[in-house]
DNA sequence: GTGGTATTCAAGTATTCACTTGAATACCAC
DNA sequence: GTGGTATTCAAGTGAATACTTGAATACCAC
């Protein structure tokens, strides 16, 4: 049919799509971007990584029409460019987890022991939310808090929290969340209150998957004191 | 925190996912696969490259756990290992229609003026085709129409289209089908019946997005004859 | 066992890619 | 205008990748 090289292109251009995720930095981007936009300095500091890198992994993801940007000022905000992008992030993660098996090694030897850990899903944390018998406590860094959080939740990212113990409250299960499945902030958190003894659980899954369930959320500043709930 | 490594392990295992649909003769695998298993000298043939690189794609997509392998003789057929990996393939090309613009500019450039040629939802179909005022065509390779295809479609590979243009009936619309929204054969069905002055349009989608609608299907060979309907 | 076929493995090459470094650009405050 | 900051651009290096070629393996028919 003569085909050949245009068919090519065009399969190449889907490719061109899943080739841009195919780096472990432009994953972490794309995550850390489903949380809400941020400045380069701000995405590279949460990968680790040099701001030049960083910038030329955005331009990648730009290019590939995956995020849009802002400008203000000198900053410019990198975001998500839509729904689909999310979709694809999702769709990559389930198939990981379904299909590599490296990645049950990983979660278990660095998550610690998710089984023993107690976890609610977002149903059971609603349930006893309304009953008032918990206490949400969001470990993202402040900034992802910021631009999105679970109502009522209280503020308080992992760096900080073996600073902050004391000023949470006794007596209420506290119920730690994070970025998803697959980050370990809520987890961290879980262990370190349950050595001193509080009870503790995390919520299976994370903010973005509580916001794309249109659950109730709320955004803005942590009340002053967050420690007082 | 410590965690750079394990951190930048985990998500390098998620982009390994992304990074094996990042090659677009892997993609083009996937999109056959999409359609039922295949041997490995038939997958070759479909993406036109030699035996030796498609097997060792194939190895890739099989490491990375998106497709299985069941063995009957000498034979090693492949299928796609779950409908995690079709969610994932379609999220891709979501993503890429969306955002990419190169691949307009090739589906305009390639597929004809597809915006000029009458396209049928399913739905529009499957009225017609209980009005019995279409004739339903299937134009993807023979093996493809075997494991699976609309009920009562006529199978003419694109590749015999030409040579038995006068055993198809006239009077009646016919209606092309093939692999889907970005396989070109049912876009030259039409053109190539049209020539000729018979009324004809395509499915907008094609057979995949049929089936995962769950719209009735029938699998077997051809009827003999096939050209009578 | 032998011969034939389908598939995989292994080595070689040209290309592509990630990250680093250092310089250039674009904006704001003054 | 100058100085300072956020971001992008450009060049260089070491590693990874796609495709080719030729050989090895695994199965079947006989």
């Amino acid at each position: 049919m003569g085909d050949r090289l245009a068919k090519d292109r065009l399969f190449d251009a889907f490719a061109s799509v899943a080739k841009v995720l195919g780096s472990g930095r432009r994953a972490e981007i794309v995550d850390v971007l489903a949380q809400g936009e941020r400045a380069v300095d701000e995405i590279a500091g949460e990968i680790g990584q040099g701001i030049a890198n960083t910038s030329q992994h955005l331009q990648q993801l730009l290019r590939a029409g995956m995020v849009c940007t802002r400008r203000e000022g000198t900053r410019i905000y990198y975001r998500l460019s839509g729904p689909a992008v999310e979709r694809l992030w999702v769709a990559v993660r389930q198939v990981a987890s379904e299909h590599v098996a490296e990645l049950d090694e990983l979660a278990a030897s660095y998550f610690g022991d998710r089984a023993a850990m107690d976890t609610l899903t977002r149903a059971e944390l609603s349930k006893r939310m309304a009953a008032g018998d918990v206490v949400v406590l969001d470990v993202r860094p402040e900034p992802e808090f910021r631009s999105g959080h679970i109502p009522g939740a209280v503020s308080v990212p992992i760096r900080d929290l073996a600073g902050r113990l004391k000023d949470l409250p006794h007596g209420r299960t506290i119920v730690a969340y994070c970025r998803g499945q697959y980050c370990v902030f809520a987890d961290e958190a879980v262990r370190m209150l349950r050595q001193l003894g509080m009870p503790a659980a995390r919520l299976e899954e994370g903010y973005p998957e509580w916001a794309a369930a249109r659950l109730p959320v709320e955004s803005g500043a942590p009340r002053a004191a967050a420690g007082r709930v």
